[in-house]
DNA sequence: TAAAGCATGTAAGAGGTTACATGATTGG
DNA sequence: CCAATCATGTAACCTCTTACATGCTTTA
């Protein structure tokens, strides 16, 4: 999670800590404490995915290896968990542009996928409540919300996936008859 | 987290451990997998905040005492960090019978004023990203989506907190005229 | 009879948190 | 000059995950 995020932070320009995680926290995608970042670069940069730059003052840049390039792109088109998955997709949209077209689809449809099968999910649940009489109010109005905040993701992507459609007809174009999806 | 859960569950019922996540999962309240779960109810035993019944074949149940029943009220009325939170207060809603009206206007209204801080946040992301020229069309829709989320719940809030107002008034009447709030 | 689901548990490890320690620089 | 912010780091701890081990019961 964090790895992602400080790798796709260097993959544009070189920073160091302190910076990585005002970037992070002000973009609101993720607030992690120093005593997880600083341990997270030295471990990335002991596997050799960044190396630290100049020192200027007390300032530690940290800018990304070739591997750690290869290894960004691999992290950013490999699916996580789903419950992971719920934190990192942002991420990954954040990051979408190093990410070619087809790649951005198969992500989004994948997302798609998972917050079905959570509708799914969340509409059975409350489906099954109301014959057990006394449910109290808020958990009904709990089980509401978490469908339509389901629904309302769902159309989301769907915009995001036909954008990411036309993006990859105008990479590959085809036929205007006979095209298969 | 987890503990808030199963605190919570066992508040109404006696349950096993397979049982109490199997409810979770299936409430979509928190998928923990048994190598969590299980540590976390010897924890709560040790605590003296559950104890074991009669081990019906090799279901072993659990049951809440008096001491667990004070620890959940405790929990239940105490904000965690923000992170914790956001998952948390879903759980918190789910027990929302076991508080008084006045508590569960307060952790209404102090779920409303952190979602309101994130959504400044989230507009200042979104009004200081234009200025730099080439922003990504996916970073964007991001950075709108987070703003439009926080608005929906927001007003999701509201709804629930005219709600409890109008409980909190059921208990505590008072003159028409006059009242402050 | 084999597969799927029920049921409990342990071990190793990943990845985060808070609290603490240290000290330079900047702004009112 | 004092406070806030910048800047890096360590130590102790917590909670979760995956993978493994074990074995019963139900159902196709």
């Amino acid at each position: 999670m964090l790895d992602l995020a400080v790798l796709g932070l260097l993959r544009r320009h070189p920073h160091h800590g302190y910076e990585l995680r005002r970037q992070l926290t002000e973009l609101g995608f993720l607030r992690v404490s120093f005593g997880s970042l600083y341990p997270a670069l030295r471990r990335l940069e002991k596997r050799g995915l960044i190396e630290a730059l100049r020192q200027t003052g007390r300032r530690k840049a940290y800018r990304l290896t070739d591997r750690g390039e290869r290894e960004f792109a691999r992290i950013l088109d490999t699916d996580a968990t789903e419950t992971e998955e719920d934190r990192r997709f942002s991420m990954r949209l954040a990051f979408f542009e190093y990410l070619e077209p087809p790649a951005r689809l198969r992500t989004l449809k994948r997302r798609r996928s998972q917050l079905v099968a959570r509708l799914t999910d969340a509409r059975k649940a409350l489906r099954k409540v109301p014959a057990e009489a006394s449910v109290d109010h808020y958990t009904i109005a709990l089980l509401k919300h978490n469908v339509g905040t389901a629904e309302a993701d769902i159309g989301w992507l769907d915009e995001l996936i036909a954008h990411a459609r036309s993006e990859h007809d105008v990479d590959t174009p085809r036929m205007l008859m006979g095209g298969h999806r």
